[in-house]
DNA sequence: TCAAAAGTGTTAGTGATACACCCATGC
DNA sequence: GCATGGGTGTATCACTAACACTTTTGA
């Protein structure tokens, strides 16, 4: 068989689900198709993968030139490829997921420029494609990793306090936890440092501010353990 | 943007990772390769994304036309597109894994037929391109697959006891399980119906077989309802 | 002094684990 | 009658779930 066979090649394009939360809200990035098919409809940034290029390159790539987001983690969600998602001919998206710390003010100046967008959630406008389809997959995933995997402080500022924490853990998941039970069980987690240091300018007792200890993390997950809130 | 655009697109691919069991071992097709690169080697089946195909179609066709076999399960693996995986030139390639019934005689003829052939998953040759790798991801997947969601059953004949399905578990996810508790757990998901019927043939008291109730998984699934092994 | 959230223990229930013997059958 | 695996129950332990009040702080 030679490699340079006959018939056309399908497309290959990445992108990506990247989320953020802030003010106890979980959003989504978007942008706004600036050309057809589908102008000016919002969509996941995301575009053609580069000659030679690595997928998780391709994305970082393309969330940076579209959004200005270097996503602190990607994962990998699934591919589509289903012939008429894209009116243009066939194409086959990898999609990702990416989560970002939105921290206060650093990431307002870069995401509001140009025509990138946070939307919350439960809030979105229809989007291009099948990406609704997407999106959902990546919602599915996300409650899945939020309860098996660390991944919350990932979304969190460095210091967080532990109502910060299980607030973040109901919105995604979408049902309210027990204050008692969860800080229980974090505790009994080992992978939380007190910090000593506590909330400023906040009009009533402060709370401790901690910190995710993703060494012990790691070397507890080499030795089996299984993370589960 | 126009559709044609200039620089070439890289390949895709399809690949499947199928599992049957016999025998009391799971095992892995596998194809030796008939052309270069990697000529004379093993090989995940699969093969090159045709036009307008969806993903899963492309599977079952190669599926069919390289091993004769039509899978009860598919279900996507991830995308693998790190250039240089294949040396003739960029290849995405999109994994999938699939589960086979391997009830006695009726697959041999097909599997042994060519060049594919069943391999115990303990004992694989070396594979061509990062078809090894894809396995690893393949064999993860299954083994957090038998313990949480019935995937068990698609491996097994339509009839089988509980010792088989037992031993099956066992043997995926590499570890031995308590015979009582195993039975107990599996007559509280209720999703076993007993046949009446008995195996015939052994020297031994005979087991009953049971029938999996994939309407009443169904039905509790969609309660919210969690299977686990 | 009021509002707001921080922080903290106990109990009951449920599910997981550990464990051993008798029974039926075919040879 | 013997070898082989089929089939069964109980006690303990660990984890989960439910639940309410006092403390601290800033305004």
């Amino acid at each position: 068989m030679s490699f340079v066979y006959e018939y056309p090649r399908p497309a290959v394009t990445v992108d990506a689900v990247v989320y953020g939360y802030q003010a106890e809200e979980l959003r989504v990035l978007l942008i706004e198709r600036g050309g057809p098919p589908f102008r000016g409809a919002w969509a996941l940034p995301g575009g053609f993968l580069g000659e030679n290029e690595d997928l998780p390159d391709a994305v970082r790539r393309e969330l940076l030139e579209e959004t200005g987001v270097a996503p602190l983690h990607l994962e990998q969600l699934g591919s589509w490829g289903t012939p008429g998602r894209d009116p243009r001919g066939h194409t086959i998206t990898v999609a990702y997921t990416a989560l970002v710390r939105l921290s206060g003010h650093t990431a307002k100046a870069d995401t509001d420029a140009a025509d990138a967008r946070w939307f919350p959630v439960d809030g979105l406008p229809d989007l291009a494609f099948d990406h609704g389809e997407i999106l959902d997959a990546a919602r599915e995933r996300l409650i899945e990793s939020v309860r098996t995997r660390p991944v919350g402080f990932d979304l969190l500022p460095d210091l967080f306090s532990l109502t910060e924490l299980q607030t973040l853990v109901e919105t995604v998941m979408g049902e309210p936890l027990d204050k008692r039970n969860f800080r229980k069980k974090l505790q009994s987690l080992d992978m939380l440092i007190p910090t000593g240091e506590y909330e400023s300018g906040v009009p009533r007792r402060a709370a401790q501010l901690y910190r995710f200890d993703r060494a012990m993390y790691d070397k507890l997950s080499a030795e089996g353990f299984q993370f589960r809130l």
